[in-house]
RNA sequence: CGAGGUGUAGCGUAGUCCGGUUAGCGCACCUGCUUUGGGAGCAGGGGGUCGCAGGUUCAAAUCCUGCCACCUCGACCA
């Protein structure tokens, strides 16, 4: 293996797969666009999920699964959406292989009645059951969420941003009200943001899509978007508002109070493990990863410098108190104790793997009655007493965890740009970065604008003064005020 | 799916134009000794149907045809 990643500043795309693969999140499946994700990765993904997990149980919502195969003609009944995911659905149209002449074909003999397609969301599954549960307002408010697989046969894939199978979360709730609906995806919009800022310490744009982005079959898609480190775009999470679509579609009833019978209301919401690409593009460096440490599978890595197996020994023994503090405070460390390995390279292996604290502990320091320790997020090493790490360690790991934060929101500001000049809109575009401008509204425009620079609406804020605000492209009076950029 | 590029050991590559030793090198891997505070050194060793399938030829990594995969760029997308 080369030593380190390609520089950033050289080859983004090769810097992150690079990352990615070298510091074993994840790698390439056999089966094009798909990925295995790596016990490193997986690790990551775990503490995300069980965040939003912990946060959807204390706003009510309860956990339950739907089948990976949906009846192809269940896709068809709401028009937006087959519009919308009908080009990249795999399909399941046999139940059997056959040896022919030495080799496995399908068996034609085996062709179904009904072709199947594999979920690229559950929507039409769940609403095809929630007709069955659903009678009175009583029943109602149903909220509901899976953890699930989903595919979409894609084109052109990147590791985590876009493969063909991809982990998720998906809410789907029903309710009895437009307005309660709405509420719902507002809140999960703001768990959303609530997650990513605190948890990954990635700082998100909200707002809600224009109708060419908005979710295929949602009245009103809700989003959190973020700055890469290349200053694109990345959606990081989407609400929809989906109206009585899918309760139209699947002829989804309720009786009120006053024994009128009515549409149900419904939602549906979704993160992915896209997050571990966002992840991976806001903080890493041209050393590889830097995790903040909420979502570090290893908070802390101690790496012991021994010249002999007594030096070993001693230093063992000599890290003792710190373990029982570190286990103390929950804190997730390991010892790497290797023998084959120069400390030098695994400073380089820790740093590329994104460890937030690093500690060196020799003979030298026993000497002097202290510990060495650098944090990933700063340059230099620092020299602290063993007797006075008390509370230290979990204040460095709380400190780091803000100064990621603090770093990218600082980035994400520094590169958003209000402007009212459509050339000045084309350079930053150019150079990388969020335009802050406004819109007149129209289809023409937004299209226009994204065959002219390939920047689309990332999305419109809820906070809206458009007074005397100007359409960057028409000119005319500005219907909303809304961010642009380049985007994954 | 359109345009371009690349496929040689786990990774990175030389050799391909102009066919001809046992396909070479670096990293990684294994063994031993010496090492260890920013990617250790020496010695020995293992690993290749040269992307796949055909064809031309006495002879193919090398020439021809088809296919496949990956990368970059476009259209599509969480």
């Amino acid at each position: 293996m080369a030593k380190g990643v390609t520089p950033q500043s050289n080859d983004a795309s090769k810097w992150y797969t690079d990352v990615i693969t070298k510091a074993q999140l994840a790698d390439y499946g056999p089966v094009k666009g798909t990925m295995v994700i790596r016990p490193y990765g997986y690790s990551i993904w775990e503490s995300i999920k069980d965040e939003f997990d912990t946060q959807f149980k204390n706003t009510n919502h309860v956990n339950a699964y739907f089948p990976l195969f949906i009846p192809k003609s269940f896709l068809a009944k709401e028009a937006e959406h087959v519009e919308g995911f009908a080009k990249e659905c795999a399909v399941v149209t046999h139940s059997k292989l056959k040896v022919d002449n030495n080799k496995l074909v399908v068996d034609p003999e085996s062709k179904l009645e009904e072709e199947i397609i594999v979920r690229p969301t559950s929507e039409t599954v769940i609403w095809s059951m929630y007709k069955k549960w659903i009678n009175s307002y009583r029943d109602l408010p149903i909220l509901i969420n899976q953890w699930a697989n989903v595919v979409r046969w894609e084109m052109r894939t990147r590791l985590f941003l876009r493969t063909s199978e991809f982990l998720w979360q998906e809410g789907h709730t029903a309710h009895s009200t437009e307005d309660e609906a709405i509420v719902e995806a507002k809140k999960i919009l703001e768990i959303y943001q609530d997650v990513v800022e605190n948890i990954m310490a990635i700082p998100v744009l909200t707002g809600y899509k224009s109708e060419s982005e908005k979710f295929a079959g949602a009245v009103e898609t809700y989003c959190i978007e973020a700055m890469m480190g290349d200053k694109k775009a990345l959606q990081a999470g989407t609400s929809h508002y989906l109206g009585q679509n899918f309760a139209k579609a699947f002829d989804v009833k309720f009786q009120t109070e006053n024994n009128d019978e009515e549409y149900v209301y419904a939602t549906s919401w979704g993160v992915s493990t896209r997050l571990i690409g966002a992840l991976i593009m806001v903080h890493g460096d041209d050393q590889g990863l830097r995790l903040p440490p909420k979502v570090a599978p290893i908070q802390i890595v101690i790496v012991p410098i021994f010249k002999s197996d007594e030096d070993k020994e001693k230093i063992i023994d000599y890290v003792k108190p710190l373990f029982k503090e570190f286990d103390k405070n929950n804190i997730r460390y390991y010892f790497d104790d290797r023998n084959k390995m120069s400390p030098g390279f695994k400073f380089n292996e820790w740093e590329m793997k994104g460890v937030p604290i690093r500690i060196e502990v020799g003979m030298r320091d026993i000497n002097d009655d202290a510990i060495i320790y650098s944090r990933r997020d700063k340059q230099g090493k620092h020299k602290i007493e063993i007797g006075s790490i008390k509370g230290h360690f979990p204040n460095l790991l709380d400190d780091i965890q803000q100064s990621l934060f603090d770093q990218a929101k600082e980035f994400q500001e520094s590169n958003t740009h209000s402007t009212n000049s459509y050339d000045d809109f084309k350079n930053i575009i150019k150079k990388g970065g969020f335009v802050k401008c406004g819109w007149d509204g129209t289809n023409e425009t937004e299209e226009k604008i994204k065959k002219d620079t390939k920047a689309t609406i990332r999305c419109i804020p809820f906070n809206q003064d458009t007074e005397s605000l100007k359409c960057i492209y028409s000119d005319t009076q500005a219907k909303y005020q809304v961010i642009f950029a380049r985007a994954y």
